[in-house]
DNA sequence: CGACGTGTTGATCTCTCTCAATTAGAGTGG
DNA sequence: CCACTCTAATTGAGAGAGATCAACACGTCG
């Protein structure tokens, strides 16, 4: 885990360039400054955070994929949502509660650090923040919502395809050339098989069964949807809106 | 639905004399008056909010017991959590998030309404009841996580015992008199099985099995834990600690 | 008193899991 | 450059947890 002092200035934030982020005032952006603390850089697979876990920092993932789990004693593991750029880590934690989850990486990443009581600082420091977060905790809370419908009451192949195009949706709008060439899926089956509530080996054959039908393309880490309306109907999604503008940070 | 004008006022609000909810200074209960609207009596099994719905008002609910969920368009129902008195309800609706959750009530209620920009006026006049939201959402996030990973990777025994054990404590921290004669447990085999993801047929067969063993006893609509040893092992719950007093509003 | 909602139980059926084995690719050391 | 190792992906076979189908019991209510 590498440490910069050096540190990117918050307006010049990569993440603020993307147009999916929405802009903020000159105060807001001081603010942000003084509760900064640094970035890090970490390798794939690296645990952030440790399941149980109280005093764990608050972090934004500038660069990377990560994602949320938490585990039975007997090692079966449920991953509860998977986070990219953009994403705030550590909120549950900051707020003491007591069964809390841990987070590792999927590739390498590059996080922004904040100071202890960060979160306390922004609501008080700038309200309009304070509403960021509360915005994107909702916002966050949603994402695991769907999940839970997912794997509460969808059948493997149905949740194999909600979690293709949800995963797609998010990481195109990250994406600066959507279609082309896909998005990454830096996922193991692994990966999709704990996320999903599936075996490893049943999802391997769902996936392939997916695949064969040209619904869509994993290589090389890489995540192409080959029929999209026909993964949609699979998926049981209709509207199809366009994530909306969101807060950063 | 009824709608009553006089209002109660919050410094006396039912809820406040629970020990499980934190104090408030003269200043937040002041705003808390400003926008808070009326109080609002709903009969059991009455959808509060429709899926999908966007306008929704923010609610607090006072008295009385509701679900979020969310369906399928073939009728499939994924319960995402039971809420209790003091719950907010709305939050991730007036954060405008496209796809919505229903909720729909388990017993009468009664509700707070607030106003329509009562989050963001929360956020700016008090900047100590917007970290409440966020606290508040960020603990319903992980209570929702919690869900989850019971769906994904508990047996349906162990599910069971989950939910029990989750509900119990919860209803226990409202209750004066805790373990007596159990807590209120307004759900149907039809609830549970849509909560935890299974079919009504198999939530019944488990719920007789484990009450067979003696591990609870459901009557009269409440719940008696006669065995919580032997269902905290099921479910795979170490930690037991009592619920932390949280903000309220 | 019949209709309806809720709970209960038995008998199949099937989707998904578990067990086992094989292949392919990346990384390492000799 | 090649054996050796390790991880990820694949595929087949058999087993099983949970779904579906069908009946029936019981209490409430109009």
């Amino acid at each position: 885990m590498t440490q910069t002092k050096s540190t990117i200035d918050c307006a010049a934030c990569p993440l603020r360039a993307l147009p999916l982020f929405i802009a903020h005032s000159a105060d807001e952006l001081e603010m942000l400054r003084q509760i900064k603390r640094r970035e890090v850089f970490v390798p794939a697979d690296h645990e952030l955070i440790h399941e149980g876990q109280s005093d764990a920092p608050l972090y934004t993932l500038l660069a990377g994929w990560a994602f949320r789990f938490k585990t039975l004693s007997d090692g079966r593991r449920q991953i509860l949502n998977i986070l990219l750029p953009g994403d705030f880590i550590g909120v549950q934690q900051k707020m003491g509660d007591s069964a809390a989850h841990g987070v590792i990486t999927l590739t390498p990443a590059m996080l922004c650090v904040f100071e202890r009581d960060a979160l306390w600082v922004m609501h008080r420091e700038q309200p309009s923040m304070g509403f960021n977060v509360t915005w994107l905790t909702a916002h966050e809370e949603s994402l695991v919502d769907e999940h839970l419908l997912s794997v509460g009451r969808r059948s493997a192949e149905e949740r194999i395809a909600t979690l293709l195009i949800l995963i797609y949706k998010r990481a195109a709008a990250l994406e600066p050339d959507a279609g082309k060439s896909g998005v990454p899926f830096p996922l193991t089956q692994q990966h999709v098989a704990d996320a999903l509530g599936l075996s490893l080996v049943h999802t391997n054959k769902t996936l392939r069964k997916l695949e064969r039908r040209g619904l869509h393309k994993i290589e090389n880490a890489r995540l192409i949807l080959k029929d999209v309306n026909a993964l949609a109907r699979l998926a049981d999604i209709y509207g199809d809106g366009l994530p909306m503008p969101r807060p950063l940070v």
